[in-house]
DNA sequence: CCGTTTTCTTGAGCCAAATCAATTTTCACG
DNA sequence: CGTGAAAATTGATTTGGCTCAAGAAAACGG
């Protein structure tokens, strides 16, 4: 199943929808928890986390590549506060969507409507992977499920954050990768 | 926020689009993995599971109460083989609305696509719900969570089965519930 | 209502991953 | 480049939840 993200910006490009770019630094915030931030992002150049606090402590929710889509889902679906994070892990290119915008051509144009539940519907079954990978009990499997999947992620981001977001310490990941042959193809 | 869920269901009512109804006995799959199910179930009676094989063990995904609509929802997405079972806990009655005739409706009547939109923006919230508690590292955090969002689970549910929806043995969850002082309330 | 099966509880021991700690390596930035 | 800070690695130790086991309780179905 091929991700429909492609498809949905070509859409907002031919449809002028981006409305300002922003330059961020290391370290810097797309928007952070307690905040009502509605708007999408379009990661032009750069790389992104996103995590939310547990018990004070970080845990990533996902990551945001360049060519990826972030934003604090849960106040762009309910317009209130969100609890999520997002910040710059190197430089970044972002260009932004309100929200305002998004939801008049979404409700004008049916053929944005039909993108947009592609769209959602590919984020549940990516969702539902997730939730697999958090119920995999052995963390050199949920390792192993998630480098198969997605091995782009392991070449940009530090492996501390790759640690938190597979749910296992810095020390493990280090263990479990030193454990494994290296693959002489790569 | 409420869910959108009983505005669904009066849709469905008023436009009839249950297709039949299926009576299920304890243990009894409305689904299982490697079948192709793309039918969304309205559990009119009963308790289900829904749960995936990772690593040669099942891991509950999620329950199905009276009133919620249960589907292999990897397979209504993309028409291929799902990975998921739905699994009776007891005696249910269950009725049954078609892909076809549900995707046909959506197309025909915008206002049912503005409620799928919003049904949809509802299932992602509530995986980042899923998504944090699996991401919480102590079980008894996890039990907390879980509890006070829908203490009615621990009502109809053996606890085996929301054990492992817990990421957590019966043996702990046991020993969890034993260590917390009962509610005097309830 | 009773008998059988399933589930729950409790205890003991173990083991894998977390924690703690120290060094090496890498990387960002002047 | 060179320097300082951040990250990764490696080892030693601890510990919390899992496994195994046995008995008690509960629930199902006839």
């Amino acid at each position: 199943m091929p991700s429909p993200i492609t498809d949905l910006h070509a859409y907002l490009e031919a449809h002028d929808l981006f409305h300002k770019t922003i330059e961020l630094k290391r370290g810097d915030y797309l928007h952070h928890a307690g905040e009502t931030n509605t708007n999408i992002y379009y990661v032009a150049k750069g790389t992104l986390r996103t995590y939310v606090f547990v018990n004070d402590e970080e845990q990533v929710i996902r990551f945001g590549y360049q060519g990826d889509y972030v934003a604090a889902m849960d106040s762009f679906i309910n317009g209130k506060p969100t609890i999520l994070y997002s910040q710059a892990l190197r430089k970044c290119t972002v260009r932004m969507i309100r929200k305002t915008e998004y939801m008049a051509q979404l409700a004008a144009d049916p053929e944005l409507a039909r993108l947009w539940q592609k769209i959602t519907s590919w984020m549940i079954t990516g969702q539902l992977e997730r939730e697999i990978d958090l119920l995999t009990n052995d963390p050199a499997e949920r390792y192993r499920r998630v480098f198969e999947r997605s091995p782009q992620l392991f070449q940009e981001i530090p492996a501390k954050y790759i640690a938190n977001y597979l749910r296992m310490t810095p020390e493990t990941l280090s263990r479990i990768r030193s454990a494994i042959p290296p693959d002489p193809s790569t």
